[in-house]
DNA sequence: GGGGTCATGTAATAGGTTACATGATTCT
DNA sequence: AGAATCATGTAACCTATTACATGACCCC
């Protein structure tokens, strides 16, 4: 269901989180994202950042506050919070926390549609699936140490405790299903590999 | 890295897969997602259709068959795989089982901001979040079980295992957290709640 | 002092979603 | 026969990503 929110894009949401500290202009805004690690979880790119700033401010969530002028830069115009953009936050924020969306991860969707390639190379993509996820799972876990050694407390890293979680999960479900496969119980494997070689590489879809 | 695809919509993949069949007019292709529940595991919107099948074709994977008319009906335009569509879809499929994406689940996103609510709040809708996901998981559980029912091999419910497995992790990951909030070691927490306790409902953001 | 890259923003393009349109079929 | 729903597609709109622009600072 999700109430439909005037903006959408979650930069939004990182956006007005970051004008509770203080009023910003845009520019200061994307670079606090990146330092701060936000753009590992939410999806950033420089020209949103401007795009969401508008349509937060056309919504009435966020003020502009002074046009300042620093030198001969650019204009940079600084916005600041308004209520109800420290109301939307909060609303949003419990939203999202409280009520799962049905996603679409990449994988998912990859696995919907498997039976178009041959067990066999299936098994093989899988393998190195594997090393990619145990690569990735290194990566987060030496930031966390990295930023834990910072002094940070546990509460501004755990969205990356869960990513590990989920590419455990991910890891011990895709090690099953090789197993599922190259020691199978029942037919179906024979089945699905038959299908394949009878037409050698333009398998019509098991799905 | 993922390399550049000419259509990156992953309902164009489904497309490419359910021609490998037999030609199809987009309506037609429509259906047989819906009915075949692949809409369950990427996004199907009716317009998106079309868009995407005008972008198969003008990449040339897939070209007009022919242009029957049934009765006053509008035309329906006939599509059906090229070579480089069958090769644009098993090249694309091997992508994308063989390697991971950074993705932005909305979940990762909402904890990376989690430090904008109070901890007393956030216990409480991670509870309502952990029903959710329950119901969640019953729901596709069930969906399983009657699939299965029906005679339809394991290969084709791959993904809905997946899900569960995901359902699973997140769950307990949730659980977990809920824990080191209430049970905390440490004083992480004491100083989160400090922070909100000072400014009644509108604290800064901790992150 | 010329070449890179930082700071800052706008504009053009492409991608996707929603809304609209209309004949055909089915239901009551 | 009128209402609802199916079948089929187009068009308008909104969002997001890329590309473009330009002065300032820094390095060698």
């Amino acid at each position: 269901m999700a109430k439909k929110r005037k903006v959408g894009n979650l930069l939004a949401l990182a956006v007005l989180s970051h004008l509770t500290e203080r009023p910003m202009h845009p520019y200061e805004l994307g670079r606090t994202l990146q330092d701060r690690g936000d753009s590992r979880s939410i999806k950033f790119n420089h020209g949103s950042l401007y795009m969401v700033v508008q349509q937060l401010a056309k919504a009435g969530f966020i003020a502009e506050q002074e046009t300042s002028r620093d030198g001969q830069r650019p204009e940079r115009t600084v916005y600041a919070l308004t209520d109800a953009g420290r109301t939307e936050l909060r609303e949003w924020l419990r939203e999202l926390v409280e009520t799962p969306e049905h996603e679409y991860p990449q994988f998912v969707s990859a696995l919907s549609l498997i039976g178009a390639l041959p067990p066999g190379e299936v098994v093989e993509l899988l393998g190195r699936r594997l090393s990619h996820l145990a690569e990735q799972r290194a990566g987060i876990q030496a930031e966390i140490d990295k930023t834990l050694a910072q002094g940070v407390p546990e509460l501004f890293i755990v969205e990356e405790r869960f990513r590990v979680t989920l590419l455990d999960a991910e890891s011990s479900f895709v090690e099953r299903f090789v197993k599922s496969i190259t020691e199978p119980e029942g037919d179906w494997v024979k089945v699905w590999d038959a299908f394949h070689s009878r037409q050698p590489s333009s398998g019509e879809p098991l799905s």
